[in-house]
DNA sequence: TTGTAAGCGTTATCAG
DNA sequence: CTGATAACGCTTACAA
């Protein structure tokens, strides 16, 4: 059915294994070099992927496992890790785990029995199980966005507690003092992190920590929605929401709506991620963004030198940085 | 390194070959049945796929080519496309065209070299020049979002003309007259379905066209930003406008509010899709959403029959029906 | 039912 | 530089 390389040999006049070197950039007699490349032009040859890497152990395809595609900050990251990839030759396998943290074992087995050259995990679990799976079968392995406490990794992803600390410092310097923060699970490494920015600006400027403005929730948009409301109907609310992930924001955005709160006026509002959002929410969005396409890139970057074989650095972890948009979503109570 | 069949042969007492067949379901002996699970247990033996694939030309890879993943639309598509694909077994390869439809060809390559088994694709141009090579190749296709005109293909897609119709339809409902509409390129399939909605309900309720109120672009939120400033500043402006996409919706409410007009006030909109937008707008977004789960679905349902061989029906051109949500984004005029 | 042997399309080794 | 030969790990006739 399809050609072989010893159609193109037996068309060229040479060996198979003369038509293999002149594919993968061995020296040969100019005459001969020719020959093939005329043979393989009249038989349109393609050497076959799946026997070379039979071959060599090397199938030139990664693999991505994510909490999900439908999550836009996830999609904005591995559409640059990809385009990177892409540009290097290599296929991009994805695996969406559904936002299930018991999800990403089954995708890394799945991965592993592909034999991917390499992996990008975006982790729901705490510590990935499956590390050391791969380590032992020495397959690289990048992580994004989340760092595991106990295990050594190659990680991408930003600082945030500077992040947090940036935008609480700014409803500070607005005059506020009740400050709500939304996080997201309290497990979770990102979460933590952004909450010790809040905490430590908050003791930084001598403002006392009030644990009933500090919720956690699981990073979906109707949580923070319930937050909200209840945030908002306590005795003593904040004059500041400060929520810390793109669908926590919407889910603020939708309850402040309902509550027919006046963001800027009734209640000031600092997002994270979606620039996007920045301009269509009336008044204008502060927020916190993340470098989503850069991540990829570093991430791809990263994954194949790994990939080439160069270790230097190991474990390397590196941190980018957010940039703090502002906004007249925030009122300025000093005015 | 890696254990193979036949040290699962040799440990159990049995030739490669009856292992084989008891992988792939064969009867045999029974006491040979527990010998080799058992040995299969003991070495954690996983069959090498890629030399399966090689076997019998089956990789149970599919590839998506797709105009970009940061593309909310594209994305919640895959999403539920790959969850049923990861369901049956199946991995899926994603190539993101960078909103580039000569990148189409070169993934399509791409994907052929990789030797998927199947192909969905979303696409960028008018038709893709690719399908030929696949459909030589018995490599089922199928297209997602746009027809092409002039090509015998699965497809799977919306009603967008009665997406149209209906939105539209609401719009005259309520005595606007004025009204302008937002479309995509003047090429594409899906663009022309919905303004030829657009025109119809026109047509049908008596009301003239007017060509300044009827705009083309290339699906950026920048150019209907664009568009709209340009609208809004005629001498006679519309009263109301209808935005065909995700991102000419964000542009459109962006440019709206740069220029201070009260949606639902001052100008009445409907947007399309992106049910998020909706509750975050304020007032909320009146729209037309389309149903992306359940495209994602039917384009793996049917990609996984033909894979199967099951070519019934071909080509077979489903059509699901879009949902139109009102909200206080339109104005009744009546009132 | 089970085993032997050939082959999927490449590449690596090693002799010429 | 070139070519014969033997893998890579699996499946599948075909023979026993």
């Amino acid at each position: 059915m399809a050609t072989t390389i010893h159609d193109v040999a037996r068309l060229a006049g040479v060996s198979a294994s003369t038509v293999s070197k002149y594919i993968n950039g061995g020296s040969l007699r100019e005459k001969n070099n020719s020959k093939i490349q005329q043979a393989i032009d009249q038989l349109d040859f393609k050497p076959n992927t799946i026997a070379r890497s039979l071959k060599n152990n090397r199938t030139r395809t990664v693999g991505v496992i994510l909490p999900s595609l439908s999550n836009a900050f996830c999609a904005a990251i591995i559409s640059s890790f990809e385009k990177e990839l892409q540009k290097n030759g290599y296929g991009v396998l994805i695996c969406d785990c559904a936002e299930d943290p018991k999800a990403e074992l089954s995708c890394a087995q799945f991965l592993m029995d592909k034999k991917v050259d390499g992996i990008v995990n975006m982790p729901l679990s705490e510590s990935p199980e499956f590390l050391p799976l791969f380590q032992e079968s020495r397959i690289p392995v990048i992580l994004i966005d989340q760092k595991p406490a106990d295990m050594i990794c190659d990680t991408v992803l930003v600082d945030n507690l500077n992040a947090s600390y940036t935008a609480v410092e700014y409803l500070i310097n607005r005059r506020h003092r009740k400050i709500a923060i939304i996080c997201g699970d309290q497990e979770r490494f990102t979460a933590n992190e952004r909450l010790t920015g809040y905490m430590r600006v908050m003791q930084d400027y001598g403002i006392a920590i009030r644990d009933e403005y500090i919720r956690y929730c699981n990073y979906r948009a109707s949580s923070s929605y319930e937050i909200v409301k209840s945030l908002m109907t306590m005795p003593d609310p904040p004059t500041a929401i400060f929520a810390t992930s793109y669908d926590l924001t919407i889910g603020t955005v939708t309850a402040l709506n309902e509550l027919e709160l006046t963001i800027g006026k009734d209640i000031s509002l600092i997002g994270f991620d979606g620039l996007a959002l920045s301009a269509i929410i009336r008044p204008p969005l502060a927020m916190v963004t993340q470098p989503m396409e850069e991540i990829g890139q570093r991430a791809a970057d990263l994954l194949l030198r790994r990939m080439r074989g160069d270790y230097s650095g190991f474990p390397s972890t590196e941190r980018l940085k957010t940039t703090f948009i502002a906004a007249s979503s925030v009122r300025d109570l000093n005015a």
